[in-house]
DNA sequence: TCGACCTTCGA
DNA sequence: CGAAGGTCG
């Protein structure tokens, strides 16, 4: 009896319910990841992800190996690798943890096909502390707005405890080949870039856990406080972690939970964020296939929720416009600031986030769908569900009617959220010497003017 | 049905 | 303090 593990978004050995139940029926363990480049339903990883990847499974693989588990690495589609590897392994189990986006389609597929040979191919709870179809309001609708979102959420059972690493594993008999992690070649061949990766960030489980701890011990009792305010370092930059699964929202819940029991310190703003985590899973997951092709423009990856916005008057990416607000050189402090610190470090503070995805939607009226790609392929946390989604809540045309007249300015948040200027110092000390690439009065009164278009007559508006 | 409400605001 | 218009119960 051997159960083969298909590691995905999951790369941890602690609350892996696949890995858990493949120790407690089957006599050996296959421990297998593909890297599906090919197959439609999965969105092909960006820069900054691949890097973060590269690190995460020498570490999974170190870890595994530790407990006598190879960690057999193939590419290629999904359905062709996993099926050739059960064959070669004589799998009788195949176990999955379940992911929420269109992988979910070939997930089912591939489980189908598995069956119909007679092999058990089940699928686990996977990295939401919520199933999306446990979610709904009076009416069964899925959620639009957060707070009656997470509310529900809150009213449900709690989220089960997370499960301990398996003590014991033993490895298959038949181990097939794995080929070589740095064949695959992810690490970026851009020189430095890794370099400022590497200084900001440990992938992999242990990581991730010494993350969860210090924030609980150090940063949480000043959270809400101190949040958003870009200079100081008050998250808990678990966002890449739960994004790849080194560590689960369960995890994250229960400790966080714990520490409020034991020290009264509040956790429900941060536990709040986990909470928007989940709201852009659940949203992904009632709207199928939009993370997903759909696209006529090339480097454009994923449509829009709201199809009012299809008719948009976005203006043509000026190459020069975009070119500055990727590079930070809009000559606003705090954009550039925040696009220099992506670039250099993979991340984003949150606030920073809203403020340039406002300067590039509203201010220079360019699809959001651009900025989603650009910070798709820089960001180390960039997640298919979560990342769209922000995109569009920030720039008005998400699920929610969000009030769109509502155009963040970025010196007025300057003002407000870095009057020190200690983020601004730090990351584009000479944004002040250039000249601004906009006037932001009348840009924004360009966009309300585009908004207004669609809003009062979206039939009359030909396709762009 | 209807009223309270909507993460992150600009002026 | 106004800026829409929809969501949710």
């Amino acid at each position: 009896m051997t159960a083969l593990i298909w590691f995905r978004d999951d790369l941890s050995l602690a609350d892996h319910a696949a890995l858990q139940a493949g120790a407690e029926e089957a006599g050996g363990i296959v421990a297998l990841y593909v890297l599906d480049e090919e197959s439609a339903e999965t969105r092909p990883l960006g820069g900054a992800a691949r890097w973060w990847l590269h690190e995460s499974l020498s570490r999974l693989r170190a870890d595994l190996a530790a407990l006598g588990i190879p960690l057999v690495l193939r590419r290629g589609a999904s359905e062709r690798i996993v099926a050739e590897v059960a064959e070669e392994s004589r799998a009788t189990h195949v176990f999955w943890n379940r992911r929420y986006g269109s992988e979910r389609h070939l997930d089912a597929r591939l489980k189908a096909s598995m069956r119909e040979r007679g092999i058990d191919a089940r699928s686990f709870r996977g990295g939401l502390l919520f199933e999306p179809w446990t979610v709904a309001t009076a009416t069964g609708t899925p959620y639009r707005v957060y707070t009656p979102f997470w509310r529900a959420c809150l009213a449900l059972p709690a989220p089960a405890a997370p499960l301990p690493v398996p003590e014991t594993l033993t490895a298959a008999a038949l181990q097939p080949a794995s080929e070589a992690l740095d064949a695959w070649q992810l690490q970026p061949t851009r020189p430095n870039w890794a370099g400022g990766l590497a200084d900001r960030w440990t992938p992999g489980e242990t990581a991730a856990l010494g993350s969860l701890d210090r924030f609980l011990d150090e940063r949480a009792p000043g959270y809400r406080e101190r949040r958003d305010f870009p200079a100081i370092d008050a998250g808990s930059e678990l966002s890449p972690h739960l994004r790849w699964g080194e560590i689960s929202p369960r995890t994250v819940w229960h400790r966080a939970l714990a520490a409020a029991t034991e020290t009264g310190v509040d956790v429900g703003t941060f536990l709040s964020e986990v909470g928007w985590r989940e709201f852009a899973s659940h949203t992904l997951f009632h709207h199928t296939g939009v993370d997903r092709a759909g696209n006529a423009e090339p480097g454009l990856h994923v449509r829009g929720i709201n199809p009012q916005f299809d008719g948009f008057p976005w203006r043509r990416p000026d190459a020069n416009e975009l070119a500055a607000w990727q590079r930070g050189e809009t000559g606003f402090g705090v954009v550039d600031a925040g696009m220099r610190e992506l670039w250099q470090s993979g991340f984003m503070h949150n606030r920073v986030r809203m403020i340039t995805a406002s300067f590039l939607t509203k201010n220079l009226l360019i699809d959001w769908r651009v900025g989603e790609a650009w910070f798709w392929d820089t960001l180390v946390d960039a997640d298919a569900a979560s990342n769209p989604f922000n995109w569009q809540w920030v720039s008005g045309c998400g699920a929610d009617a969000a009030p769109y007249f509502r155009v963040f300015n970025p010196e007025t948040q300057q003002h407000k959220f870095d009057r020190d200027g200690g983020y601004v110092d730090r990351w584009a000390p000479d944004s002040v010497m250039l000249p601004q690439l906009v006037d932001l009065r009348e840009t924004r009164v360009r966009a309300l003017a585009a908004y207004e278009s669609i809003k009062l007559a979206p039939r009359e508006r030909s396709a762009p």
